[in-house]
DNA sequence: ATTCCTCTTGAGACTGAGTCTCAATTTCAG
DNA sequence: CTGAAATTGAGACTCAGTCTCAAGAGGAAT
């Protein structure tokens, strides 16, 4: 019931930002833009376009390819949602109203994504733009490998990775 | 002259390095496979695979495309090039042999790249990966904003940015 | 309510990076 | 020289994402 009401909290001040952030440049905060809203907050963890679409459609709240696209622009310009690009053809969101920052360890085996905060790199980062007097906007700390999970697959079985497809 | 000898060396060790990296997965090192090896090694700065293809057709040394992508994904995994995602849709590549590990911050009005180290930074995400039992193969650290020059025109200029499309 | 102007939507055509297929060719080992 | 295995290139294909454009709202002014 908390989580309930916590989503319903965030849905709207999440809404209000939204409403803001296109007012501010004479769009409109249109049912359907409504409806991805709502999907993106329902959303867990990280979660690809295509996903949200199919999602949408699940739950007969269908909206067209072109507006989830046009609308996840929207959410990530007003600063509602993130949008990373892990792998090569495949941006992936998640949506970041009310959280902290955090940076990404990405499994190249299972995909996997793993959050991690660490303030000392943060802060190091800043001395970095200090020297350069280059003024940061933001950041892609992003750390591939292999999680702990598929390193035990991989022990067990040594002769690994069947999915091995060559790619990044 | 020296800078020739330097291109030369680099190229030898490079092709021992890719040859070793290919045999032992019982593959050739064929005339194709260097032809795209040296195109790499001639590039400055970051490149895209189709870039290298046309400056290779156009160096009368053409090889197919599939070849060229097939071939950098063989340099990526020997560790001779680096595969980066800055933009969505589109791998840039950079040959790191014989260069030292270098991170970067991308300048977004001018596109300008500077690299940087900070050994601390390194040794942290190091730290950050043990704790999570996580084996690194690889890491992104792109810090993105205004570089001190495009700041200085800013200054100069306030109502600034002509080109600004608005996508990360 | 009506009008008008602008924004929005959806269907589907389109784009472009990258991948796959497969027949023809090359390479290497014996 | 021969056969097995790797390699190549042409072009078909895939797939995420974008664009187009006609039809459908929203809302401000009347």
């Amino acid at each position: 019931m908390s989580a309930e009401r916590r989503l319903e909290g965030e849905a709207g001040s999440a809404q209000e930002r939204l409403r803001d952030h296109l007012s501010a440049r004479n769009l409109r905060l249109t049912p359907e833009r409504l409806l991805v809203l709502e999907g993106v907050l329902t959303r867990e963890g990280h979660f690809d376009a295509e996903e949200l679409l199919e999602h949408l459609r699940r739950s007969n709240k269908s909206v067209s390819r072109a507006t989830v696209y046009r609308t996840l622009d929207h959410l990530a310009e007003a600063g509602l949602v993130k949008k990373h690009h892990f792998q090569e053809g495949h941006a992936l969101f998640e949506h970041v109203h009310g959280r902290d920052h955090h940076d990404h360890m990405v499994c190249d085996r299972c995909g996997r994504v793993i959050e991690f905060v660490n303030d000392k790199i943060e802060a190091l980062q800043e001395e970095v733009c200090r020297e350069h007097d280059f003024r940061e906007l933001r950041h892609v700390h992003q750390i591939f490998g292999i999680c702990s999970a598929c390193q035990a697959v991989e022990k067990r079985a040594p002769n690994a990775s069947p999915h091995h497809s060559g790619h990044a």
